[in-house]
DNA sequence: TAAAAAATACCTAGAAATCAGTAAAAATAA
DNA sequence: TTATTTTTACTGATTTCTAGGTATTTTTTA
C-alpha cells in the first residue's frame, strides 16, 4: 500500500522529544511518521529494508555521533532528506552537519512554525536554518574567531601548574627553573590566548578543553 | 469551576518539548496541563494569580537559572510540587535542585513510564529520581566529593566577572562599588572554595559548572 | 519584628603578577 | 648543517592581588 505522504523517521535519545514530535507532526497532512528511534544502530537497520523520505536527527545519541550517522544515512540512501535537530550552538557543528549531507539545522528551542518551514524548504532542495542558527552563522562570537593557540610542551606543563593555584616561585622550585623563566612562560601564555590575566586564561583554556 | 485533577504547568525553553509533554500528559486522567512556559518570568507571573499543583521544570532557561526559579516558585507557593526535568547529569546540580525545593529529578531521556512514576512519587511527598539519576547519585566522583560552596548572588556575579579577566578596579567601576568591596568578595570566594588564588578558583568553579 | 545573612567599605602591608623589553643557550626541523 | 623554534634568564617599573583584620548598613529569613 503505497502512500503519497512523506515517510518520516525521528531519531533522538529523548523519548519525550520523540513522542512530542510524533504528536506534533501527526496533524501534518503531508507527512507520516513511521517511527522514532533512540539509537543510530536502530535507524540504520530500519533503513536497510525500508524507504524513508525525511529524517529528523539529533546530534547526541547514545551509540554514535549524530554527524557521523548523518553521513552513513546519506551513503545508504542519497534521496533521504536529513534535518538536524539539536541543542548544540557551535558554528563548527552546524557546518559539519551540512558537510555530512544534512539539508538543514534547527535548534530544539525552535517554534513549531519554524520546524514546519524548514521541513518544507529542505524538501525543496534548499538548505534550511532556523532563525537562531542563522544568527550564529552570521555572527561568529569572538571566542570562536579566536583560534586555538598552539602550546609548547613546557607551556602546557606550566599552564597545568598555574591552574592548580601555584605561584611562579613554586612552579620554578618544582621544575628547577628560575622564577623569571616561569614568568616568561606565563606572559607568553597570556599573549597566545589573547587574554588579560590568569583568571581569563584558565577560563578559556577550560572552554577549549586544554585542562 | 474547581477540578479534582492536578493542575500542571510545564516550563522548558524548547517549544517542542513542551508540546510533546502536553500531548503525552493529556492522556493522563488525573492531571490537567494548564500551560507551557518558555521563560522563568512567564511562569512566575502566571503563578501570581493562579494556583498550580505540579510544575515540570527545565534547568536551562533563557532568562534565569532553573534552580533559582525553583526556589522562587517554592517561595511563592510552598504547596506546589516541582519536578526537575533536565539533561544535566552533574551530581551538584541534582543536589542543588533538591536543596532549592524540588521534589525530584529526571533526565530528559527518561521513559514515559519513569515520568509517570516520578510524578506519582513526588505527589506523595517523596523525593523521586529517575533510574539514571539514581546511578549518578550513588556513584560520586572524587572531584564531586569536594563540597560545593554556597555563593551569594553578588559572589556569583563577581566570580563571573573575574573569569572574564577583569580586575577589581574594573569590576568596581562596572558595578558602582568600591574596589575594596570587590576585594572583599574576591577574598571570600577564595576562602569559600578553599583555593590559593584566582587561577585555581576559576579552575574548580569550572569543574563544578559554576561558570 | 528580631535575628541572621549579605553587601558594603576600610586599613596595613607584603606577595605576586603583569608589561615591555632584550638575549643567549639548547633543542628540533628542514 | 643551517634555520627555526623552544627554553632559558634577565632588568626595571607598575599594577594587581592576597592576607590579616574590623565595622556599618542593608536585605533576607525565621
Amino acid at each position: 500500500m503505497p502512500t503519497d505522504k512523506l515517510i518520516t523517521a525521528l531519531v533522538d535519545d529523548h523519548p519525550i522529544v520523540i513522542e512530542g514530535l510524533k504528536m506534533l507532526l501527526q496533524n501534518e497532512t503531508n507527512l507520516q511518521v513511521v517511527g522514532g528511534f533512540c539509537t543510530g544502530a536502530d535507524i540504520l537497520s530500519y533503513l536497510k529494508i525500508n524507504q524513508v523520505d525525511l529524517v529528523l536527527l539529533d546530534i547526541s545519541l547514545p551509540d554514535m555521533n549524530g554527524l557521523e550517522l548523518c553521513r552513513l544515512i546519506k551513503r545508504q540512501s542519497v534521496s533521504t532528506v536529513i534535518l538536524m535537530l539539536s541543542n548544540r550552538t557551535e558554528r563548527s557543528i552546524i557546518m559539519q552537519s551540512i558537510q555530512n549531507g544534512a539539508s538543514g539545522y534547527l535548534l530544539k528551542n525552535s517554534s513549531l512554525e519554524e520546524l514546519r518551514h524548514c521541513i518544507y524548504e529542505a524538501l525543496q532542495g534548499k538548505i534550511a536554518y532556523s532563525k537562531e542558527v542563522n544568527e550564529i552563522i552570521s555572527h561568529p562570537s569572538p571566542s570562536e574567531l579566536r583560534g586555538i593557540p598552539k602550546l609548547t610542551r613546557r607551556e602546557k606543563q606550566i599552564l597545568q601548574l598555574i591552574a592548580e593555584g601555584k605561584t611562579s616561585q613554586t612552579i620554578a622550585d618544582e621544575l628547577f627553573l628560575s622564577p623569571l623563566t616561569v614568568d616568561t612562560h606565563r606572559k607568553n601564555l597570556i599573549q597566545k590566548f589573547e587574554v588579560k590575566n590568569v583568571a581569563e586564561l584558565i577560563m578559556v583554556a577550560n572552554q577549549q578543553d586544554l585542562l
